[in-house]
DNA sequence: CTTGCGTGCTAAATCGCTCTAGTTGCCGGA
DNA sequence: TCCGGCAACTAGAGCGATTTAGCACGCAAG
């Protein structure tokens, strides 16, 4: 037997489809008694709304669209983002609105969703993340005329709302706890450099090391994988005079590079202090228990919900916000420079 | 201005809309030659087709659902989803089918979620993880009449496909490793016990260690976090005759618990012997690199999606696909038990 | 010259729901 | 008694595509 319509149902009563369509959606137009009855036979024909055929009458799809370029590498091991979905997703709940993911393979086939899915009314809105220098992204979004919200800002996203962390603000204190321990040389495993996010933290730390008059401080690209994240610190701790501190950009670099250490014979905190940009389960298990910059990424996700809302409601609406600024949380890989290098 | 329609098109070329339909999917019904200009006036408008006037149609959603019911924390950690996810994402993308994904609250809220979506005709079809014991969503599925593949069998689930691993068999391989090594008190930090595969795993370790006379094999379930794993392990070293092996049915539990070894002042692997039941970064990042039962977990996603992608096509199909069974990589944390425990 | 048939196309129904423009019936006020 | 006004409800158009029935035309076979 075919799934019930509201035509069924308004047989069924023994009144129009317009009624049952008032009823259904608690819409005045229709007398208390007929819509508990209404109601009553929707419920027993488990009646179901065919969302595609609202899509078509131009209503909201409850659903809002997020399209991820990122090799499946990538993906797979930062909690971040596993995060950072539970939280929007949880927050687009409360209203009962979707989440709908899609992981391509580049940023070419991420914009021809959003062409495709803006028009076919698939979602109400867009989250974009891993904002990108000159990000093509960007007109795309705004062609397509759907609310987007982007992650990671500020500026640089045209008429598009965002919202941000504060990475230049995080690196700063970090920077500054570092030096204040009595750090002299600091390196920075740094992410893609394409990211509008990586460019902040590697400006940030460069400023602050020529305020302090550190003697170095460099920074090291990577792709955020574990094994890049570990070569770059190999190649920074067989340096004649090597680095006492390293910041990694990502929880996972931060591991990978805690092994290499441990490999090299060089201790952790005693001789080089870790830092990592990104806290988690990782950071909190490892051996020694790696100092990182926390921050509640469930919630950082629930506050993206909020806004995509905000600005679905409200089209046109604009809202930049910042969140807060990620907090150090100093655990064991920290510590002033050893004695082994007074010399 | 507004999103152009087939009708736009029609006017514009001097045809009927049905001829513009045909020549845009490419069915015969047309001429060469108007087709050809159709396509031309269809690309110069910047034509897409609005996928809920086709499902409304009764047409291909050309998107595979993907629900899934976890609390934030657990998602968050493990490599492994997101792995699944990248192989299953990469088959589908090759018929460029869609996956929808969404994290639910609870089982209850997935099952509604099947209803809704199967009716919307939302999704072709749907992957169903996480196979429970008695599972209710089977029930859901099959009366949805929407194709499904369960992650997990074999068996107990109805009339629809699944695609699983040999848990049974990668469980004794890895417990006849460890008593070729000497070892004769086993433990295993298992995973959910209302699972599935943590029942198989289960009764996999008990079966053989009955068979090869151990001394002691116990399973001690736990919710798949850091934290649990962690306690687990605390308990199982604090014992008079502690295990001189322990099995973990995650890599991340296996790393909470390499951690608490170290607390704990217990020697991996002199003292004691860690495998993981699943391999990624984490278990070849940590120190001592741990011994994992590897499974190419992108394949794995790439296997599910074409067994989806068979049963959409061919509906009332049935298949049973068992993986390759996972192999275990001996690394560092596993050696024969030590001679301190000779007394 | 008719018949038959394939080709290329049109017109219109259809999918499930929303929403606007009526229509009906009833009540109260003048 | 009649009319205005309101509440309750109906009829039907419309959303964008697919799909079926059918039409007009040309051409070949009888």
């Amino acid at each position: 037997m075919r799934r019930p319509t509201i035509t069924d149902i308004a047989q069924r009563v023994g009144v129009s489809k317009g009624a049952v369509s008032f009823a259904l959606n608690g819409r005045p137009g229709v007398g208390e008694a007929t819509r508990a009855r209404i109601l009553q036979v929707a419920k027993e024909m488990n009646w179901r709304p065919h969302s595609a055929a609202r899509a078509l009458g131009g209503a909201r799809a409850e659903a809002v669209g997020l399209v991820i370029a990122r090799p499946a590498s990538t993906l797979g091991v930062e909690p971040f983002f596993a995060q950072l979905l539970s939280g929007l997703q949880a927050g687009l709940s409360a209203q009962s609105v979707a989440l709908h993911l899609l992981i391509v393979e580049d940023v070419e086939a991420e914009m021809e969703v959003y062409r495709e899915w803006a028009s076919a009314h698939r979602v109400d809105g867009f989250v974009m993340v891993d904002l990108k220098v000159r990000d093509p992204r960007i007109e795309v979004l705004e062609e397509a005329g759907t609310p987007a919200v982007v992650l990671g800002g500020p500026g640089r996203h045209g008429s598009l709302s965002s919202v941000w962390a504060d990475d230049r603000g995080a690196m700063l204190s970090v920077v500054d706890y570092l030096a204040a321990l009595g750090h002299r040389r600091i390196a920075h495993v740094a992410g893609l450099p394409a990211f509008r996010h990586t460019q902040r933290r590697m400006r940030a730390l460069h400023d602050r090391a020529g305020r302090l008059d550190l003697e170095e401080a460099v920074s090291v690209p990577t792709d955020f994988s574990d094994s890049e994240g570990a070569a770059a610190t190999r190649a920074l701790l067989s340096r004649p005079r090597r680095p006492t501190a390293i910041v990694y950009d990502s929880d996972v670099m931060a591991l990978a590079g805690l092994g290499v250490a441990g490999e090299m014979g060089v201790k952790v905190p005693d001789e080089l202090s870790i830092v990592a940009f990104d806290d988690s389960v990782l950071t909190r298990i490892a051996h020694p228990a790696i100092s990182a910059l926390s921050r509640d990424t469930f919630a950082f996700g629930k506050q993206l919900a909020e806004v995509m809302l905000e600005i679905i409601a409200e089209p046109g609406l604009r809202r930049d916000v910042k969140t807060a600024t990620p907090r150090l949380v100093v655990r064991e890989s920290t510590a002033p420079p050893g004695a082994w290098q007074e010399n």
